[in-house]
DNA sequence: TTGTACGCGTTATCAG
DNA sequence: CTGATAACGCGTACAA
């Protein structure tokens, strides 16, 4: 009771006994158990759960930063998982996370399934969802303004005279594609351009996908004279195949969702649609603390956050 | 203890009361505290501490996914925490770990400070350091064949002619860029060619500073006409300083460690020293398993894996 | 096949 | 200021 005490710096203990204290804990390397602490009701884990899609992604690592930073400066630390983009993984992880008594929980989530997030809200574990959202699924989040981000992009294209614009997307039926798409299709309408169908293609997952994509596009007999690219992954692929295509790299423009380190120095026409995931990252624990401290439930609160062209 | 036996599988429960446990689980949501599991003596608690330098770098996010790969094969989470190449933080997290009692720790360690890793030991924690070593500390880990791999690189320039090549490194006290300066040196001296210690510069941690070391290097009385950079960061930064000199940029060769997407299709003259991150992590976690499978302490193993020249 | 007693390491509460 | 007691949720050992 006294170690405990002196661990916790109630005060209540004489300075003598505390220095006893202090020098019997060096001595036999002594250190308090967590677990057993956090058992006790009413008892925080300090503890917080993070779930991505692709932890070996460049952009979730900034996003795991930006977490990682605002939970640290108030002494919680982090459980990772990968999802893998596999729903069933992020039902085992959301799962285990809540046996170990997480303080809250972070999720990208795979797709619309969100039984198992229900089950994270009955438990009062305060969720956010990051980077995407479930329709129907009311809940905090914090994603990016991608409509806008695409409008932007693909109406840059628009105004510089091309007609034929490649959509190269990821999921056919996610969340974030969909609203990028969207923004895609408005600027065409905005511009009164007609869109060619053939010309949308999704569900690539990786640049290797997306790289056969555009191959196959560029050698059906109306290629586009344009690419926009929904994410970093379908840009890096759609780049190997003008590469590997043989023509000049800079006759076809392409924009693309999420900058990458040096694009600026590649030889192409390429303008990437910027974002901070780190920033993402932050917002997304800050939203899950402002549930934790909190006494009564607040009303879900969606954040979305700006992009920025460059190029 | 039914509902503990029931979801233990133990097998000795009649199947009808097996059927009203489950039932009563999912109406109640009922879910198994693993933290109050974990504290009874000789209990496991499935948790492996990972900490890295930065998780926001590409390089340490496909160690991350490989380390996640063999740890979720057993049904073992992770703990990720972000030393920020701080030994204090570092310090803070191995502690923190060793609290919620986890089964083994996986460090990229920020420096030569080990007597916080020392604990881990004397906890009887498997630890296994990953991406760099600690002279003097023997304990279990995995690095690249840096020496081999710098040496290759250097050798090269050497071989088509280069005999100023500027040497950019990160920590000048480090394990990992001293060996890759080791590399370097020993390439030069096979060769019969002098090294310049003004052309080499060490201590740039981020690609702005790198850019800044180059800048001064070219602007310089004897600029160098290769580059040798020992990470990424100073390959990024490196690329910035030549692009930003006007000169024509394959006017000077550089050789890079650590590869990075689309290095090959930038209009440089560059190389880089490839290696598998991910196979990085998951022998990092091979070895932790090994010890925690083992009943008697093993004698410390050290891997090295191999790395390749590729342009 | 099911249940009781006990102890894991911690802390709130109350007694001294 | 310090210590005793009880309880958190779980699983081993043993009883019924």
């Amino acid at each position: 009771m006294t170690v405990s005490r002196v661990l916790r710096e109630t005060g209540d203990v004489r300075a003598e006994k505390v220095q006893r204290v202090r020098d019997a804990i060096l001595e036999l390397g002594y250190r308090r158990n967590e677990n057993a602490r956090s058992i006790r009701p009413g008892q925080r884990t300090d503890l917080f759960g993070l779930i991505v899609t692709d932890v070996s992604n460049p952009y979730y690592g900034q996003l795991e930063l930006g977490v990682e930073e605002v939970l640290t400066s108030r002494g919680i630390r982090m459980l990772v998982g990968n999802s893998d983009e596999r729903i069933d993984r992020e039902q085992d992880l959301v799962s285990d996370f809540l046996g170990r008594k997480v303080d809250g929980l972070i999720v990208v989530p795979v797709g619309e399934r969100s039984a198992h997030l229900q089950a994270v809200r009955s438990a009062g574990v305060p969720l956010v969802l990051a980077s995407r959202a479930i329709a129907g699924f009311d809940v905090d989040g914090v994603v990016l303004d991608d409509v806008r981000g695409a409008y932007d992009g693909v109406a840059t294209l628009l105004a510089h005279g091309h007609r034929r614009i490649a959509f190269l997307g990821h999921s056919s039926s996610a969340f974030t594609p969909a609203r990028r798409l969207d923004g895609y299709l408005r600027a065409h309408a905005d511009a009164g351009v007609a869109t060619d169908p053939a010309l949308i293609k999704m569900g690539q997952r990786d640049p290797e996908a997306a790289r056969r994509a555009l191959q196959d596009l560029l050698r059906s007999g109306h290629a586009p004279t344009a690419v926009f690219s929904a994410n970093n992954r379908n840009t890096v692929g759609a780049l190997r195949a003008i590469a590997d295509s043989g023509m000049d790299p800079r006759a076809i423009a392409v924009v693309g969702f999420d900058a990458f380190e040096l694009f600026d120095l590649l030889p192409f026409d390429l303008s990437v649609i910027e974002h901070d995931a780190r920033a993402l990252g932050r917002t997304a624990a800050e939203l899950a603390l402002r549930q934790l401290d909190s006494d009564a439930p607040l009303a879900p609160e969606r954040r979305e956050l700006p992009t920025r062209l460059r190029n």
